[in-house]
DNA sequence: GCTTCCATTATGTCTAGACATATTATCCGG
DNA sequence: CCGGATAATATGTCTAGACATAATGGAAGC
């Protein structure tokens, strides 16, 4: 049932590099959107292999939405839409350590209460009922860098309520115990109001990025957390780059650079 | 050769029921991170199919980051990083019009002209001699939405040399003009200056949201913009969910919510 | 001309294998 | 006790099929 599997010299899986062939075309504009690509029985004949491989590969390519699929009709070049893009969010102890810089913690406060209704970014958070507030302060070489205002549900992670913040930053305690989660974030520029400018050292009205992120896990609220930062203390980054194929999945990856 | 094919009654592929059901063992907290789960051939057992099929569904988790796979070892729970999310890139026209709000557009300045080697972000398009430049602003009901400044490299799209952007935002004309790209952004706050405030209305001074992107096509520079928001107008918004898998390709997909 | 129906066809899914490859646990010798 | 060779094994890749499904284009009928 089986012949003898030829592999290329290039020690990449032949899938691998089908996907790159084609998503090489793309890119290049030999292949406009709208375009359609060879079906699969062609590309079946012109790399000598099974179906399922070639299948494989074009799987990858409609995963990263470089080419769009249609039974019967063939599979065509998508027309590219930048309308995504893989933003990193960066953990900050490793977004200042990684600047060469000397990384600083301070937990301002840190309380049990319930939400407040009239706020409507702690209304996402909804189904919990009482939270642990915590306030701290990310620090690089010393000067302030972020603010950060979170709250967690005791609900969803109850073991929060006897945690201590005062020396672990509460981001890096929940990746630690609370396991998968689904996320959102926001991101918006802001006025710095009169105590978030004393904590970071700015005058009143000075502009600042805000990033407001919400997790739930298993659809139960986990955590909202509210992060401050000086206009120019830093940048968010988000990368688009579909020609590039992770080995091991067909996601697109970011360019290694 | 082939036995009949079993399908579930709930119409939905196999190998994508196998993908959900692990991941909802790994979303709810039932499987931890580094905990091994099943391996291909107790899953094949376990569902009574191919490994093909079993190792397709894996795959799809792997690809989304919810498992890694080690040979001979197995395939263990990821640890949870939500350092990376889908960032929604909206086009202002859409944005605008979604919101229910008049869009309107008007072109402030077009001309041609070389790449200053002062300015950085203009250095990153390098190969790109002569550009055009174009200064647009976008407007909701009729109030200023954002200033757009846009650099396009004449090299890589000749064609804008006779564009008219006195009607189309030129975001709209590169999207037909150019086929597929890598792109990076970058998302700051900073405080207006003297000519932006005054082109969005505001007092200088005031936040702005300000997003660049740089795009290429097949390594070339293409196109460089930065549009700046007023910091009240809107707000950018990016969702990692790793739990939802898109039909066709295993991807993480954003909530349909 | 228009709609309905049907054959065609490209992709979607799946099987039961095979061999490749990397890694790890174990065993053995020094 | 430690380090290196070895065997075991889980995943990686691939084949040559099979049937399922959906969409399309054209033919037949109104």
């Amino acid at each position: 049932m089986t012949g003898p599997v030829a592999r290329a010299a290039g020690s990449l899986a032949l899938h691998h590099r089908i996907t790159a062939d084609l998503a090489a075309r793309i890119r290049s504009g030999d292949w406009p959107p709208g375009r359609r690509i060879p079906y699969e029985h062609e590309l079946m004949a012109s790399y000598g292999c099974a179906r399922a491989t070639v299948s494989k590969a074009v799987q990858a390519l409609a995963a990263a939405g470089l080419v769009e699929r249609r039974r019967r009709a063939g599979t065509f070049v998508a027309r590219p839409r930048v309308q995504s893009a893989v933003l990193e969010i960066p953990e900050l102890q490793a977004e200042i350590s990684g600047r060469g810089q000397a990384y600083g913690y301070e937990l301002i406060s840190q309380q049990r209460r319930r939400l407040a209704p009239g706020r409507p970014d702690e209304a996402r958070l909804r189904p919990a009922g009482a939270v642990l507030e915590v306030v701290c302060r990310h620090l690089a070489n010393g000067a302030p860098f972020a603010v950060e205002e979170r709250l967690i549900s005791l609900a969803a992670a109850p073991e929060a309520r006897s945690a201590d913040f005062r020396l672990t930053p509460p981001g890096a305690w929940l990746l630690d115990h609370v396991a998968w989660s689904e996320a959102e974030h926001r991101i918006a520029a802001v006025a710095a109001d009169d105590l978030t400018a004393m904590r970071l050292s700015l005058d009143p009205g000075r502009p600042c990025l805000v990033l407001r992120r919400w997790t739930w896990r298993a659809g139960e609220a986990v955590t909202f957390v509210r992060q401050t930062f000086p206009a120019d203390a830093f940048e968010l980054v988000a990368r688009f780059a579909p020609g590039g194929f992770s080995q091991a999945s067909g996601l697109p990856a970011v360019r290694p650079d």
